[in-house]
DNA sequence: CATAAAACCTATAAAAAAGATAGACTGTTT
DNA sequence: AAACAGTCTATCTTTTTTATAGGTTTTATG
C-alpha cells in the first residue's frame, strides 16, 4: 500500500497539472482542494522540488509549478522518491536492494524468482504511465 | 514491501513443504533453520493454522504440517492473510476496499484507473503462483 | 524602503504499526 | 505423572508514518 505521503503527492501533482495554465499555485490552494493538511503537504512539495520535479516561486504571486510536461513524469519516479522500493521484497528491488536474511542462497530461492516477476509486471505499468495518464478523465 | 511477518511465513511454508515427508515439524526447527525469532514465528504459524492452511499436533512428535499440497496454496492468499491488501491504494483493493478521501469522484479519477491495472498485473501472478513455485530450485 | 506574501527549513511530537517477547494454559505421548 | 510441544493473551519496544510548530528567507509591490 502506498503511504499517505505518496498519495498526497499524486493528488497535488494532478492539481498542478490541471491548473498549469494559471501560473504558480499556492500550497494552501492545493491543501484545501484536496483535503490535505497544509503543513504536511508543504514538506511533500518541498521534496518534489528538491528532486527536480517541481519549481517554485516565493513571495506574492508565488507558488509551485511543474518543471516538465505531465507526460514526462513517470509514476514510478514519484513512488520511489517518497515511498522507496516498489518491489515486494528487498532482495528483488532494483533501486533499494538488500540481501535476503532468511534464505541461504538467492540464486536458488524460488521466492526471489516469483517476486522478481511481480516487480517487472508492476514496473511495466508504473514506468510507462505518467502524470498525464492519471489526470481526471472526461 | 511485504512485512517481515509475511516474509517469515513464506520461508516457514517453504520449509514445511520441503520436509513434508518427515511428519510434523517443530516450530523451533523452522525458527533455527530460517533465522527467525521462535516466539514471533509461533504467532505466525498459529495464524496460518487458524486460516486453515496448516495443521498441528501437540505433545511429543508434534509440530506443524501443510493441510494441502503446495500447488494449491496461492501466494496471494498468504499475503492477504498476514499483510492485508495487495493493491497500492485502498480505493482499488478487491478485498480491503476503502473510499478515497482526496478525490472528488472515483469514477473519474485517473489514479484509480492506473492503480487498478497494477493490481491486476500483480494478482495475475500472485493468484496463479503457489507455494510449489517458490520451492528451492534445483 | 517597508510591508506582506509565500515558500523554505529544522525540529519535534503524536499516533500507529511492526516486530518481538513473556508466561501461563492445554492437549498428547510415553 | 512427567515431559513435550503447540495455544493463547497480553505486553513491550522500536520504527515508521503522519502531522504540527515556529522561525527564516526571498520576492513583489505600494
Amino acid at each position: 500500500m502506498l503511504s499517505k505521503k505518496t498519495q498526497y503527492a499524486f493528488h497535488a501533482l494532478i492539481h498542478l497539472a490541471e491548473n498549469a495554465d494559471k501560473g504558480p499555485i499556492l500550497i494552501s490552494e492545493i491543501a484545501q482542494e484536496k483535503s490535505i493538511s497544509i503543513k504536511f503537504l508543504e514538506n511533500i512539495l518541498l521534496e518534489l522540488k528538491n528532486a527536480g520535479i517541481l519549481g517554485s516561486k516565493k513571495g506574492k504571486g508565488g507558488g509551485y509549478y511543474l518543471l516538465k510536461p505531465p507526460k514526462e513524469i513517470a509514476l514510478a519516479k514519484i513512488i520511489r522518491l517518497l515511498d522507496g522500493a516498489i518491489a515486494l521484497l528487498p532482495c528483488v528491488s532494483l533501486n533499494y536492494y538488500e540481501r535476503c536474511e532468511n534464505c541461504r542462497d538467492e540464486a536458488v530461492c524460488g521466492l526471489n524468482d516469483v517476486m522478481g516477476k511481480v516487480r517487472d509486471a508492476s514496473l511495466k505499468i508504473l514506468e510507462t504511465k505518467t502524470l498525464k495518464d492519471i489526470l481526471t478523465r472526461d
